[in-house]
DNA sequence: AGTCTTGGCGTACAAGCGTACGTGGTTGTA
DNA sequence: TACAACCACGTACGCTTGTACGCCAAGACT
């Protein structure tokens, strides 16, 4: 669809504090960001003003506040973000990456338990699509 | 160890690359990349002078001949990479973009056995570490 | 010997990024 | 009403990134 410029790391985190949060002023998704890591309220102004600027988000003053809305859905930017990810780091390839998250990085019990069960589903399917 | 400043996306490319091929020259570099994407030469050349000043890569010359090496490693750089991903678009959790992963990326049916043996030996590992 | 090709190296340059400051208006408070 | 806190908005500035160009020397070809 919209054809976006790439979301800048930092970015990025604000713009995933917005998904989270909902429509919010600067200062509250600054407040959010704060619990997180030191960054400036401009900082996180002008991040803001930035989303808007490339399409990721909209805001309107209400008031003489202004409200930002994320505009692109979170699933959108991830899928785009991992794509490009995954092609450069890995050239195209999903499994590399599943397998160093699932290995360096901890998994708990209970989410191993939730990936074997997204294993069967898939397996279910795939064994109906090729049989 | 050393601390590094990250890759950009460019970078990373001709990185992978490097990693793939082993020590190699400009021209190898670029002849390999040009295969998957459009590319010049120079901006090979300049990525890969990048790469050396920033300490991921050493060259030295063979009579007139530059040839680059990779010098941090493939996994340590991905681990970073990786983790800094993680940390901006999923606040830390791996979980979502493993789900991500498996979801919205075709993966074969191979991969799938393959992701149940790891789950198989991780589940095995857990019980014994936490009885 | 003269010309073509290839490579190294220095340099460029606009856009993007990270990180803010200052000004001037608004609102809540003493 | 004077003052402090808060906000929007414009602006800044050095650094990084993407994408090269141009010059010069060494080897290859005629």
């Amino acid at each position: 669809m919209v054809d976006r410029p790439a979301l800048s790391k930092g970015e990025m985190e604000v713009a995933r504090t917005l998904w989270q949060m909902g429509p919010a002023a600067v200062r509250a998704v600054y407040q959010a960001m704060c619990e997180e890591k030191s960054i400036d309220f401009s900082t996180v102004q002008t991040y803001l003003r930035r989303l808007e600027a490339k399409g990721y988000a909209t805001s309107k003053l209400e008031g003489r506040i202004r409200i930002y809305a994320a505009k692109a859905r979170a699933k959108t930017v991830i899928r785009d973000t991992v794509n490009d990810l995954v092609e450069r780091l890995f050239g195209g390839e999903t499994m590399p990456l599943v397998r160093h998250l699932i290995e360096e990085r901890g998994i708990a019990a209970d989410e191993l338990a939730e990936l074997r069960q997204l294993i069967e589903r898939l397996d279910a399917s795939d064994q109906q699509e090729a049989p």
